[in-house]
DNA sequence: CACTATACGGAACGAGGATTCCGGATGACA
DNA sequence: TGTCATCCGGAATCCTCGTTCCGTATAGTG
């Protein structure tokens, strides 16, 4: 389902043109193949590793993707796109907040398990590509809203902010992709933190919620740094 | 206070011999060093970095530590202790179950924060040192037992097992050393999920416990393959 | 089927980083 | 203080991995 038959963002050189059938093939198996190794080893996946997953040669891998780092991006950002239609879905469905929010939460984790540098990403280690930039302010718009819907609903606290949201399920989403991702703990634990989220339980947290504010300041703090 | 006078484990070559008063110096430098970098960076530190923050040359890092392997392992290994005398503090204080347990989690998770290795390690990311494996033990059996006394007081959900508790704060901890570290937002976060443990606002949850039994499998697992 | 623009595989190359080596410096001890 | 075993710094070496190059193969087309 990964594959990339609808648009092809990016290509070596050249402006744009039809892809022979064999090369949208290939450039699509090398996508699947990077993103199940990225997701399993994190960016230590070797291009080579990818090439042989793919069964292609590496010179295939990076005459479509001129960087490892394009790959790492498209891939990224592909994530990001199926993110925002779950959200999006979310948005539009008519369950009841909590229901819609609940659900959401557990595809974002699931989402961030599958491909471990999403998760990293989200936490702002990596860099987001430029193409992703408006998927993600619309992931944050979304998140925004679903969380805000549940707290005008009661059913969660109050004192959690969206970038905390999102932290906190790519904590479990990173920890238990690095465990093996087993889809079932996951769930168990996005279960235990949509617990600890209730108002009912609920007790006085110290500090102050996170902002995405915060989340861009490290951003660039971090990419200042080098 | 993590210089090494009590016990060298490894020396380059030759049995054992009282250091030169300079040489453990600077392994203590160099170890200090690498706990830094390590925590920032993860194992990508550079040893030429470690080498420099520590104000020595390469050499001197690799002839104390014949492999950056063996630095890690280090490094790991003195955190298992300073992990493993918290959680002995813990279990010999007189506090409550309650108290105990919550002071010891926040401990485990500023642990792991510091030094984000750890908290990959103990979901089984990185083999263990053969140094520290005792040192694991002493630490599961410790999580196992401030667990229990405080689900027999009846302040944690049963349904949570030792296992799931290192996993679930140490998901917390990764993803906090990830996005800048801040002790505070940590903090915030361990308290949120330390909410999700509570009996009072316990839903029932999907699966089932995680068993160390299961990490060791994954443990295995990943080593077979390699 | 023949022809050509594309794409392919994988060897060759280069950069970055870990490890090794060795001449010079230094602590230990008589 | 003199001697020597030990240790130090950092240049040299080796290895891994991303990227480039090129001869060969093949999809697309008439």
């Amino acid at each position: 389902m990964t594959t990339t038959s609808t648009k092809n963002p990016e290509r070596a050189t050249s402006p744009d043109k039809p892809l022979r059938a064999d090369a949208q093939r290939n450039r699509a198996r090398v996508l699947d193949a990077a993103e199940e190794l990225f997701a399993q080893a994190g960016n230590g996946a070797t291009i080579e590793d990818i090439a042989k997953r793919a069964g292609v040669g590496v010179g295939t891998v990076c005459r479509h993707f001129p960087t490892k780092q394009a790959l790492l991006d498209e891939v990224l950002t592909q994530s990001f796109r199926e993110l925002v239609a779950d959200a999006d879905a979310a948005l539009a469905s008519d369950d009841e907040p909590a229901v819609a929010f609940e659900r959401f939460v557990h595809q974002l984790a699931g989402h961030q398990a599958r491909r471990r540098m999403l998760a990293e990403q989200m936490a702002t280690e990596l860099e987001l590509p430029p193409q992703a930039l408006e998927l993600r302010d619309a992931m944050r718009a979304a998140i925004t809203e679903l969380l805000g819907r549940a707290q005008a609903a009661g059913v969660i606290r109050d004192d959690i902010s969206p970038a905390d949201t999102a932290m906190l399920f790519a904590g479990i989403a990173l920890i238990t992709a690095v465990a093996g991702g087993d889809p079932a703990v996951r769930d168990r634990y996005v279960a235990v933190m949509l617990d600890g989220l209730r108002p009912a339980a609920a007790t006085p947290l110290p500090g102050r919620p996170m902002q995405y504010r915060d989340v861009d300041k490290i951003l660039q703090r971090r990419s200042g740094k080098g």
